[in-house]
DNA sequence: TTGACACTTCGGCGTAGGCCGAAGTGTTGG
DNA sequence: CCAACACTTCGGCCTACGCCGAAGTGTCAA
């Protein structure tokens, strides 16, 4: 292909709307969704589809597939960078767009939600970074975490149930699973969810009516700081 | 408009091949009539009249009327650089295997050009390696370079016009610029066309009647190794 | 004034590509 | 095992836009 034909197929992957809008929210840094850069862009789950696979042929996105999500990214800073210098250009001076902007735009959502049944967003990046800090838990191959003896006892003392997660058959003991706001893994499979379901039980957390966003309580506050030496 | 169509819109004008032909033949800084641009975009006048109207409708053109002939040249530097790191992100990006074929696509291109009002290509960048080795510029914060004590001497006994450099308002003095065959930051601004105003003074360098290839004399490959310390 | 020329506007043709619903694949949880 | 779910592939619709020929505007030179 030619210098000018590779120059053209490139500006026009970021020429169009749809993939604009998915590359401005990717810019933060962080992975995303499929789904959740087909809700931000505003179109139907194939064409999101369709639009990344284009993206990913063209050297602008890399994706990693995790469970049945598929995670999106910026394929480096030199992407961030093209597309950044474009928008000075195009006059629309307006928002670095990047991080700060896209954390404002879902503060409460980036900061504690749900995964499913595990806890997720800065909460549950910091009871996670906390377990593997203080060595109650290690990474363990790709994709799992390994409880150690400390870890065990400290599950116990919080009032963790253990043997229920143990004993849910054909169910992943301790997973990792990437926090598509973090960009980093943190706690899943039977022990995320027991240990969200201590979270809930002891007031530390509160369900909103609606979506997957978590309320930290004042006692949630309080007990991230003395068991888990985090702040948030 | 919001800055997702904003980026688009811009994105989408040089996403196509005739005008991304016309931008590349803009990128050597000089102003071309329509005709010509047409020629070199291999279409026809009315098509290429209605893609230079778009373009100068987005603000990557200027253009100026010269009796029945409209020249049109590259609204800015910045655009120039926002091309240029476009080039960079489809050039190895698409195609890792094919480095060496890229290479070979226009080998004149690649040795050395002109980008905007400063040296690039191969050229370029062992002049810039060389007063990098020397100690005579120094990377300054993200995006300067910083001319040492000992490069003003060495600009000066060179014959690069310094002053003339630093008086120009409103003009960054010495710009790193992402050289895109190259792929790392050579030196632009205003001592970067200074530079080059030299090398084209003193007869090193010519430039071709069409395009932005730059032919290296042997004068020019005589100098590059007395005062670069670098051959070509 | 007339003709040559550079360029633009207009009108109509043809295709690339964005879009979605439906159906298919692979993973998770029960 | 099956159901739910995230995602992809497929097929067909439809608009946007690139393209050119013809005709219109402005400039130059005799």
């Amino acid at each position: 292909m030619s210098t000018v034909n590779s120059l053209a197929a490139t500006a026009a992957l970021i020429g169009d709307p749809a993939r604009a809008a998915m590359l401005l929210a990717l810019l933060d840094g962080r992975a995303h969704s499929a789904s959740d850069l087909a809700a931000i862009a505003g179109i139907a789950a194939p064409t999101a589809s369709g639009h990344l696979v284009r993206l990913g042929a063209g050297g602008l996105v890399e994706m990693r597939a995790q469970g049945r999500h598929r995670f999106y990214r910026l394929a480096g800073r030199d992407v961030a960078a093209a597309i950044e210098e474009l928008m000075s250009l195009s006059g629309a001076r307006a928002a670095p767009a990047s991080a700060t902007a896209a954390w404002r735009r879902d503060p409460d959502l980036r900061f504690c939600r749900t995964c499913y049944d595990h806890l997720a967003g800065q909460v549950g990046m910091a009871v996670t970074d906390s377990l593997t800090r203080a060595g109650h838990i290690e990474p363990r191959g790709a994709k799992d975490w390994r409880l150690t003896s400390s870890g065990r006892l400290f599950c116990e003392k919080l009032g963790v149930d253990l043997e229920g997660a143990a004993a849910r058959p054909g169910r992943h003991f301790a997973r990792r699973c990437l926090d598509w706001s973090e960009r980093r893994p943190h706690i899943a499979g039977a022990l995320g969810a027991a240990i969200a379901d201590t979270f809930f039980a002891r007031g530390w957390t509160e369900r909103l009516r609606r979506g997957r966003t978590v309320r930290l309580t004042d006692a949630g506050r309080r007990a991230l700081a003395r068991h888990f030496d985090a702040v948030a």
